[in-house]
DNA sequence: CGTGGCCTTGAACCTAGTCAAGTCTAGTGG
DNA sequence: CCACTAGACTTGACTAGGTTCAAGGCCACG
């Protein structure tokens, strides 16, 4: 295979993404969807640890993954990181700077990841002309809003137990969603920055994945997980057992 | 004064509405706020205790607040409710409904209210010619992301002292931003559903507002608040003192 | 004057945080 | 290939902040 094609412009159109379906284009068609190719920047792929935006710097572009996972977090006022979300493929990061001009959080790859970049003045001109494209990019927004609220739920009313299960089943969700195992995933976090998502403290992380595999409901070896009684950590995640 | 105008009829419309510097109108011109004016429906006011929509309910509208206040919460799978916000006049609810097509949390009248209904359809509609209205409305989305994020921030790190706190230096500021005073103002609310918002046991609320009343840093007279040491409070929102 | 809802206060308990120590692992360089 | 190291993870003992349970006070309203 002479000059093979870099990794980079492979899927290097949402025509050809094969997560158009859950990203910016839904319900575009094909003539829409070029004209949202045309104002996306597909850069070189970030390494773990690379920062894509900082907390304060200018908005100006939201971002879709195409592969890999970030996490976004922001500074409290005494410097710790405070982590707002994990974030996988299809999904779009950054909205929350539309409001102050300036991006509220920081996003860092937790892995090798690749981004589209979508200019937002851009984007907004083409949200005038294209109804569906208007119409996904609210409804992207407003499911960020769900989300945020489930979270304060967790946050204000579920146990360590509970928090962690509903982190897990969530997460194995979206593996599904996005074509892998449900049941077999490798976390791309560590075990201190669940806790710190999840408002808890490392060690509570560690023995509640300790307890959990006792309980026979996983298995934890590292990173690498499987779940083995999905019905019985739904459970745990969904209701509120106390 | 013979046939006076009914009170709903006051402040009939945006250009003569004293909130409109804060709600959605924000930088329109005359003719566009004209054309936003037209599709808005005012109804009479709700009383405490009465249901503007219902979590599950069809989404078809977003709610501004004309006056009065709201709370809206969700109920979880046991069916206790759980607050997701407290909202006073000039903004708008109903927006986390846009992604499933049903409103996501139950909104409920607080004290006397009056709102705005903006159908959404229409408004979507219209947000296509108006770049203003667009950005504005996307801006007030991204906001609220902003808003909960912060919320988050408060569930996972800050101790039932900063909790309070912040709300009540929140509040303060939003009472401010309406012309009222932020030193002195009644509370919406019960230490019920304070605590339910915060996360937080109604006896801790009431041991919280006993111990900031023997330090100095307020009044409290059931409902009725009063700041006495801003400083102070303000010191204890932002920071963790810990 | 009684009733119910809301609020406050006290005491006991419990979950998760903190502190401290120890283990495991991946990466590095001899 | 192995020893070494730094960082991530685990485990145990203790502590503290907030919840829960129980009781009583306050106040508006009939």
């Amino acid at each position: 295979m002479p000059n093979a094609t870099p990794l980079l412009h492979r899927e290097a159109h949402c025509k050809d993404c094969s997560l158009a379906c859950m990203c910016l284009p839904i319900s575009l068609h094909a003539d829409e969807m070029d004209a949202l190719d045309r104002i996306v920047k597909r850069g070189r792929p970030l390494k773990r640890g690379d920062v894509l935006f900082r907390q304060g710097d200018e908005f100006s572009s939201i971002f879709a993954l195409r592969s890999g996972a970030m996490k976004t977090y922001s500074l409290s006022d005494e410097g710790d990181e405070q982590i707002t979300g994990f974030h996988l493929a299809g999904e779009l990061i950054g909205m929350s700077g539309m409001d102050t001009g300036r991006y509220t959080v920081t996003a860092v790859a937790l892995e090798t990841t690749s981004v589209c970049e979508i200019p937002f003045d851009t984007l907004d001109e083409l949200t005038a002309v294209l109804p569906q494209l208007r119409k996904q990019l609210m409804r992207l927004m407003s499911r960020e809003l769900r989300e945020d609220q489930e979270m304060m739920l967790l946050l204000s009313r579920k146990n360590a137990d509970q928090r962690i299960a509903t982190l897990l089943i969530n997460l194995s969700a979206r593996f599904r969603a996005r074509g892998y195992s449900a049941k077999a995933f490798r976390l791309a976090m560590s075990r201190n920055e669940i806790g710190n998502y999840l408002g808890l403290a490392v060690e509570t992380v560690s023995r509640v994945f300790t307890r959990f595999q006792q309980q026979g409901l996983l298995l934890a070896d590292g990173k690498q997980i499987e779940i083995l009684d999905y019905i019985q950590l739904c459970a745990l995640a969904g209701g509120q057992n106390d």
